[in-house]
DNA sequence: AGACACCCTGAAGTTACTATAGGGTCAAGG
DNA sequence: CCTTGACCCTATAGTAACTTCAGGGTGTCT
């Protein structure tokens, strides 16, 4: 059985830097693993690759390290209710679509902005710092 | 004249906390006020409140603390071309494009996630974590 | 004299890693 | 047997843009 593998395995099987491995194993996100009695080597096994996996497809989603440490709470827990999981994932949804509205009307105003220079001026006669320097804010 | 203000009316002049107003002095970004020779405290003057103003108004449009360095200096020297203005504010464009199109993506997946669940299952039932689970990546 | 608002410095905490220093382990080749 | 290179280990610092904290001085009012 392919069952014990060193760290820079699980890195290549989880697209995971061998650093990141080590990092999320001290912040407790990542379960330690098994370690050699004669190197101090760290074993992982099949468990750890699926947790792994887990993990970073979390992250791919953008999810903070808090929220992922979260699911893989109730990920463990299988007989409890997973309220809190669709909770989760809603507020996270929340989060992205502020963010994606903030973005949104900051591009606005950069474009705005932007169309205030055509180059080629001095820099003394630049739309876009004279329009920097004005004192009131665009903010809504 | 009401030209020499200490570091809270700074604060409150420009809606920047006075914790900030050291760091961005720390960090070169601030032009260092005189001192009292009593105390010690900073004491600005209007080109400061301005400066900070400029300051403010381009992190609210989310550039970068480097970024906005090289704005003062361009703003500083105004015989120059101001190409560089120009070229800085696209760069900064393609930037938040590229974010708002992850974003997008990113909502896009989290939103099918979420059509997993209809809350309600047990943890073990959940579609969320299932899909979760999952080793496949939805990355493009 | 005590209370309170304001000022000072320097260092640590935040997020999710990445990078660096300094060192042990293991297998293959000369 | 020794060296080379790939791999492993720990602990610490750096990234961005602040915020918070500890510990202490200053200024004014009552």
């Amino acid at each position: 059985m392919s069952n014990s593998i060193k760290i820079g395995e699980l890195a290549k099987q989880t697209g995971c830097s061998v650093e990141t491995i080590r990092f999320y194993e001290k912040e407790e996100i990542l379960t330690p693993p098994q370690r050699s009695a004669e190197n101090n080597y760290r074993i992982y096994d099949r468990n750890h690759v699926e947790q792994l996996l887990f993990i970073r497809r979390c992250r791919s989603l953008d999810m903070s390290l808090d929220e992922i440490k979260r699911l893989l709470h109730l990920r463990s827990t299988p007989q409890e209710d997973c309220t809190e999981v669709s909770d989760l994932l809603d507020t996270h949804i929340n989060q992205i679509d502020e963010h994606l509205s903030d973005l949104e009307h900051l591009k606005q105003q950069l474009e705005s902005l932007r169309q205030r220079c055509n180059g080629a001026h001095s820099a003394e006669q630049c739309g876009i710092l004279q329009e920097l320097n004005s004192t009131k804010t665009t903010d809504s």
